[in-house]
DNA sequence: CTTGGAATGTCAACAAGGCTGACGTAGTTT
DNA sequence: AAACTACGTCAGCCTTGTTGACATTCCAAG
C-alpha cells in the first residue's frame, strides 16, 4: 500500500522528459496534415480552429468563440473578416440580441472543414489502430488531466449535450 | 474474429473529433507553464525548444538542431543569436570541421532550462499520477504512432543512446 | 595545388498571427 | 438618460515563420 515502485518507476524525471518531447513531436504529426491543406488556400491554423468550433457549434456567437479559443477578439477578427469574405463562414445578426453576431458555416466552409477533419482523422484513426483501445482510453484520459481546468470546462460541454 | 463491435466503438468520426480537440486544448495547458516563465524574460517558444533540444545533446551542431526543429536555418539562428547574447547558450567553432557551431548551455541557460522543464515535468506528473500507470503507457504509445516517421526517428534516438 | 561546388552559418526583409490600447457604434439594462 | 455589453476597427508592437543574398570553410576533381 506504501509501496511506491511503480509509481516512481513512471514518474522519474526522465520518463517525464520523454513525454514532453513525445509530445512536441506528435503535436506537429497531429497539425502536418492541415496545414498542408491550409497553406494551399493561404490560410493558417488560426482559421482551422476557427472553422473547426464554428462546425461543432454551429451560430456561435464571437464571443463564446473567444472564451474557447483564448485570443483577443483582434486577433480572431482578422481571421474571421477573411473568412466572410471568402465565403465560407456566415456572420448573421442575432435576433433575441441584435449585438450578437452568430458564426455558421457556409457549404463551401464546410466543405474545407470536411477535407480538413478528414485528413487530420485519418492520421488519429491510424495511430489508434496501431495502438489499440486501451491505449487510446488512457491516451484521452491522460490528455484531459493535461488541460487547464477552464479548457477543460469547454472540453467538457461538448460531451454534456453543448453548453 | 470479423466483430467490428469494438474496433467500430472508439473509431467513430465524433469519437475521433473529441480526440482532436483534446488534444488542442491539452497542448495550450501543456505549454501553458513555460510560456509564462518565458514571457517574463522577453523570450518565446522558440527559444524554449532551443533551450530544451540544446540540454538534451549538450555540443550539438546548429545543422543538427535544424533537423529536429524543422525551421529554417535563418529562423533558429535569430533565436540563438539572442540566447547567445543573452550569455544562455554557448556557441563554439567545431575544431574537426570548422563551419560547425557546437552548441552548449551556460549554466545560466542550464539554470533556465531547469526552470522550464521543472513547471512542465510538474503538470506532466500530475496528470499523469491522476491519470494512472495504464494510462501513461497508452497516451506514450499513442503520441509515438502520431509522429512523422522522421519525427519519430528523432525521437527514438534519445531512447537507444543518442544517435 | 588550384578551383569549383557543397555545406554551414549570418544578415536583411517580409508575412502571419499573436498582443495592447483606443475608439466608434449599436443594442440592452438599469 | 446613463451605463454597460457585444462587436468591429485602426494603429502599432513582438515573435517566429518564410525566402533571398552572401561569407566562410571544406573537400574533391582536375
Amino acid at each position: 500500500m506504501d509501496d511506491h515502485s511503480d509509481t516512481l518507476l513512471f514518474l522519474t524525471d526522465e520518463q517525464l522528459r520523454r513525454a514532453i518531447e513525445a509530445m512536441f513531436f506528435a503535436y506537429r504529426g497531429f497539425t502536418a496534415d492541415p496545414d498542408r491543406i491550409l497553406a494551399a488556400r493561404g490560410y493558417g491554423r488560426a482559421h482551422h480552429r476557427a472553422i473547426h468550433f464554428i462546425h461543432r457549434s454551429p451560430g456561435t456567437t464571437v464571443n463564446n468563440l473567444l472564451g474557447i479559443l483564448g485570443v483577443t477578439k483582434q486577433s480572431l477578427n482578422r481571421v474571421l473578416r477573411t473568412l466572410v469574405e471568402d465565403g465560407l463562414v456566415d456572420s448573421r445578426v442575432g435576433t433575441r440580441d441584435r449585438r450578437e453576431r452568430h458564426l455558421t458555416l457556409t457549404p463551401d466552409g464546410e466543405a474545407l472543414e470536411a477535407e480538413l477533419s478528414t485528413a487530420q482523422r485519418a492520421r488519429m484513426r491510424a495511430a489508434f489502430r496501431e495502438a489499440g483501445p486501451a491505449a487510446v482510453a488512457g491516451f484521452r484520459t491522460v490528455l484531459e488531466h493535461m488541460m487547464d481546468p477552464e479548457q477543460r470546462r469547454h472540453f467538457a460541454a461538448v460531451r454534456d449535450g453543448e453548453r
